[in-house]
DNA sequence: CTGTTAGCGCATTCAC
DNA sequence: GTGAATGCGCTAACAG
């Protein structure tokens, strides 16, 4: 290497500078009241000259903590996992700490076992002081307990399963499926479909649950060829899924769709088939991303309360760390309704249910 | 705590367990040839047994190394981050990397100073093994160097600045400025409009910079009041910019916006407005991001290779690290122009000249 | 108030 | 092949 690596200075260098021991240094640098004003002034001044700073490694190896807490998360590119992990990121470092993030994959349940084996990695090897988990596997439970034994806490957010002993942030979506259901019985459809999420993740199963529950309160039957499954939550998920949909005996009035990205791509699929949404097919998607707003037509949906979930689940998991409680967590957030223009009304061939969009007589 | 916490073994309880010393299970731990057959057996039984795990800390304290990468983003929420981040997460993972996450802010100026602050406390804690930075603001440039000197390398994505040393990886934004601009001249729109990023990065200039270099190739006049300034590069940005620029004396035929997500909002207040997409008003984004494809009409826009960027980064990085390679790197991604529906034709009211859509009798 | 002494858990010389 | 000693950089308990 032509670069020149000077050496780091250490406590001791400071200790040195400044005509103390290493002690005093370190009770400067923690901020300790027990150190003379003129004392404490000389060692600051030597820091500063120095350009010391303190290494992390060899505090946590001392303290026994890292200031690290781990995010795992299925990926780290759609809206719902982005929005928890922003608001993630910003609690923990209003409180001071990093975030290690990981993401364990979404695709098939293959992938997802490989969440158990991150989370080993993570929590075993002292490597963090906490951990978030978005959406576990039912196979991270025993491990998160372990962990749990040894010292190193977690919240689990978005998890369906019976999370003994764990703390726990849950969406209801099954409320949330009911919801987007209901909406649309309101607005006088009968025939709706769901497109979906993985059938394997507990999230998709509460809301086709909602779904169900929807349509049976309104004595409505359940058409399985107007249940559809998913691979995933994407775009891509959404054109499959409404193409399957349209070879259908009879084609829905409306559809619920399981995330507003597998709207999205559902509504792109019928933009080519030529048909129009609301008039032909009403929608509702699921999650509330922003470009739900900007959609044409702009899309009513579910929202998820992602801000809330993550900013609970960091503070309740700094809490935890710190000592400052001992609590077991155990929410459950409400997820809303916003009303968009893509439900449009039964009733009527325009969009006159609509609150948002076009004055009437432009 | 009514949660017992056992203690974690550490490597002398396993020397102990397997009847040899802590530095015979060091030679196991890290597959030292020089350990004898039956010895190894015996201290990797011991290790099964005590479900030991090597104290990240400890090893890195001890080989001067932490085995993670920071990464420093604007956010974690806008597509264009999400992608690189994604890319990078994977390729970190494939290199036995952990990422740590940190995001410094878009919207000020003052923010933008908060990224320095950001690599400083990273950097000399020797918390990480090196750094990856996207979007760099100019005053990091020097903390980045003195890392550089202090043994942390660091490679910085989409980057404008004279990088002197330091490894860059530019996304040539000019050109796809260009790129955009001239695909509207050459659909035969003259007047041309340009929703742009904040002025004060860099990013946003040079798009602004290729806008401007089409326009005056073809011999078409600037209108000062069809550049409109933004404060970020989301929906909310492309809502504001749009009623600016309907205020103006001439509304334009066309319009370049910075950002997929600047279009996005753009388009909805349009919509609102009763202006119709490409027939009023053509559109070309910025970034390329997948929900594009999906949004009515299929947006027309300059793809940024985010998957190219963040690998390329990674594992440059990890080269520097890992002691393999000593090369400043220092590449130029190019941008690429996708052609769908929201740019039409000038020449004709209807969207004959786009590619995807509804056949014309339908 | 401050210095001395011991670790934290591991890797790395050196001997044998 | 293996063990004993030493150090990574810092904090903490104990003296004084």
């Amino acid at each position: 290497m032509s670069t020149l690596t000077r050496e780091r200075p250490s406590i001791r260098d400071v200790a040195r500078e400044a005509g103390v021991s290493a002690s005093t240094v370190s009770r400067v640098l923690n901020a300790r009241p027990d150190v003379a004003p003129a004392t404490r002034e000389r060692v600051l001044r030597s820091i500063a000259e120095l350009n010391y700073h303190p290494d992390a490694q060899a505090v946590g190896l001392s303290r026994r903590r890292t200031g690290v807490v781990g995010l795992v998360v299925p990926d780290v590119i759609t809206p719902f996992c982005t929005g928890v992990i922003e608001s993630v990121q910003n609690s923990l470092r209003a409180r001071g700490y990093w975030m290690l993030l990981a993401a364990s994959g979404l695709d098939t349940e293959e992938r997802a076992r490989m969440q158990a084996s991150l989370l080993e990695e993570l929590g075993r090897s002292r490597r963090i002081d906490g951990l978030l988990v978005l959406i576990p596997v039912e196979s991270s439970l025993g491990p998160l307990r372990a962990m749990a034994g040894d010292g190193v806490p977690s919240v689990l957010i978005d998890m369906q399963y019976n999370g003994g002993g764990l703390n726990t942030i849950v969406v209801d979506n099954y409320g949330g499926g009911y919801l987007a259901t209901e909406h649309l019985l309101q607005s006088g459809y009968r025939d709706i479909a769901i497109l979906c999420g993985p059938h394997w993740m507990p999230v998709s199963r509460d809301r086709l649950a909602g779904y169900r529950a929807a349509l049976q309160d309104w004595g409505v039957p359940i058409r399985p060829e107007w249940i559809v499954p998913g691979l995933g939550f994407n775009e891509e998920t959404g054109q499959y899924a409404m193409r399957t949909l349209l070879q259908a005996d009879r084609r829905p009035q409306a559809v619920f769709a399981a995330s507003d990205l597998i709207a999205f791509g559902a509504m792109a699929v019928l933009d080519e088939v030529g048909l129009r949404v609301p008039e032909d097919i009403a929608f509702v998607g699921f999650d509330g991303i922003p470009t739900a707003a900007s959609f044409r037509p702009p899309l009513t949906t579910v929202r998820q309360p992602l801000e809330t979930m993550g900013r609970l689940a960091a503070e309740h998991l700094c809490g935890l760390i710190a000592g400052e409680t001992d609590e077991r967590l155990h929410v459950t957030v409400e997820t809303e309704l916003v009303v968009r223009d893509s439900c449009g009304s039964a009733d009527s061939a325009s969009r006159a249910a609509a609150p948002r969009g076009l004055p009437a007589e432009s």
